[in-house]
RNA sequence: GUGCCUAUAGCUCAAUCGGCAGAGCGCUUGUCUGUGGAACAAGAGGUUGCGGGAUCGUGCCCCGCUAGGCACCCCA
């Protein structure tokens, strides 16, 4: 039995790691995905939605060790199921499914919240969105490019200053091994450490190393060769010589090659990207190029991932089908945009408040109407009865940059006043110009 | 999942050694019958995150829980 009132009330909370999303921030957060909605449509990706929910089997095949991070349950009818960790996976599912209705290569967008059971932090929280584009069925460099170029331009339309996009290759990074005698046993191991270069500098990737079984004289060379820095074809053109004969390492610096001649095409700016075989990148399902789009202020880590996956529809079709494919991080996204007061937007949808008087109720909500057909966003006073002053000021409150005053004396003259919230101008206009009027006022911002 | 730090009014924060819980801003009302932001005055608002313990007595000490921040791990 549950109290309706009086007694104990159930305490109001949310879960850790989970948030509300007000008023003023679900605006930022639309306009951002906008943003990017309008760019992935522009590249002609079309859009997807999949179900939160999935079987267990589909998301825990390919995520290694972040099975552990994942949400995962019994339902009702006793399936094992879980929230969906990333929105790659899902995507290789929906291939796999529908092939028969998807014309390849298939190229689309997916913005939508994905869960994971981490420790918040700044910019990290345990349901986040991801706003995803990715191309299944062509295996050639010119599509991881347009993958590079995408994220570029939405970083870039967003006005983010400082960002960089860091390149990598997973087969080159594991010739790499080979040419240091790494044995393939500790090729993740390996991996790892170098991803934290940054972090724990070269003392701790060499400690690291050694620890796990490596030579000292191994782990020296690995990072010799990895830190290697340089335009990224004439470091690409050492690397050739360098790694002459190694397993693997020629197909991957042609890969990189192609992608870094194509990228100016692409019109992303030279200092937009990067070739740093300190990239490792986590998730075990990327098998060629890794990308990721770093800002270093504020430090969130890493704003955008992507990458090469040739396997995994193939995990779920049976034969192989190349994919690649970015993914950028709203929460993150918007931790930038906050620190550095990009995209100022309104508080609030409204254009204009209507306030009125107890006897121009009916007028007023005709006006209203009149004014939403002309394309405004009009904010109607629930409250005549409290005067035009309190009106006024919960418009102001609010953040509605313009005012229109209805009364019965300028009912009687066909007009209403529009008055300038920020400025306090404010003049009487006929009723029949009085949208152009607003709209006057607002562009005055 | 681990470690460290934090939690006091709607918000930002005070509160001496363990001794009556406060300020600024905001909010409500009034000065002000159809014009907000200013000024002045008054007022409301708290089980000090939740629960337990030690103490004559705790916002303050101890334990547990929850949430937030930082780091690890991992990642967007």
């Amino acid at each position: 039995m549950s109290s309706q009132s009086g007694g104990a009330k159930r305490q109001a909370r949310v879960l850790k790691g989970f948030r509300d999303y007000l008023p003023e921030q679900m605006i930022l957060r639309q306009r951002i995905i906008g943003i990017f909605r309008d760019i992935f449509e522009r590249h002609g990706f079309e859009p997807l939605d999949t179900p939160a929910l999935e079987y267990l089997e589909i998301l825990t095949g390919k995520a290694g060790e972040n099975e552990k991070l994942m949400y995962r349950f019994e339902d009702a009818g006793g399936r094992e199921v879980g929230l969906r960790y990333d929105l790659t996976v899902p995507l290789a599912r929906v291939v796999a499914m529908h092939q028969n209705d998807l014309a390849l290569p298939f190229k689309r967008y997916h913005i939508a919240p994905v869960w994971r059971a981490e420790n918040p932090q700044r910019g990290r929280f345990r349901e986040f969105w991801q706003c995803d584009a990715d191309i299944v069925g062509s295996a050639s460099p010119l599509a991881d490019a347009e993958v590079i170029a995408i994220m570029a331009e939405a970083l870039e339309a967003i006005g983010i200053p400082e960002f960089v996009i860091r390149i990598s290759h997973r087969r080159l990074l594991e010739s790499l091994g080979h040419a240091a005698g790494v044995p393939p046993e500790l090729a993740t191991a390996l991996y790892r450490s170098i991803d934290k270069l940054d972090k724990i500098g070269p003392e701790g990737v060499t400690r690291e190393l050694t620890a796990a079984g490596l030579s000292e004289k191994q782990a020296a060379k690995v990072l010799e060769l990895v830190t290697r820095r340089g335009e990224p074809l004439q470091l690409l053109a050492e690397l050739r010589e360098a790694l002459a004969g190694i397993e693997g390492a020629e197909a991957a610096i042609a890969d990189l090659e192609q992608i870094f001649r194509v990228l100016p095409a692409f019109g992303v700016a030279p200092k937009r990207y990067t070739l740093d075989l300190t990239l490792a990148r986590g998730l075990d399902y990327y098998t060629g190029p890794v990308f990721e789009a770093t800002v270093t202020e504020p430090k969130v880590g890493s704003v955008g991932g992507a990458g090469r996956y040739d396997g995994l529809v193939g995990a779920f079709l049976g034969r192989s089908i190349p994919a690649t494919g970015m993914s950028l991080g709203l929460e993150r996204i918007i931790e930038v945009v906050r620190e550095h007061g990009l995209l100022p937007i309104p508080a609030t949808v409204a254009d204009v408040a209507l306030v009125f008087f107890p006897e121009t109720v009916a007028p007023a909500a005709q006006l209203a109407s009149t004014l939403r057909a002309e394309g405004l966003r009009v904010d109607l006073s629930l409250q005549p009865h409290r005067g035009v002053g309190d009106q006024l000021k919960l418009a102001d409150r609010k953040g509605i940059p313009v005012a229109v005053i209805l009364g019965s004396s300028e009912l009687e003259a066909g007009s209403a006043q529009v008055k300038d919230l920020r400025s306090g101008e404010q003049c009487g206009v006929p009723l029949a110009e009085l949208a152009t009027a607003v709209r006057d006022y607002i562009d005055r911002a």
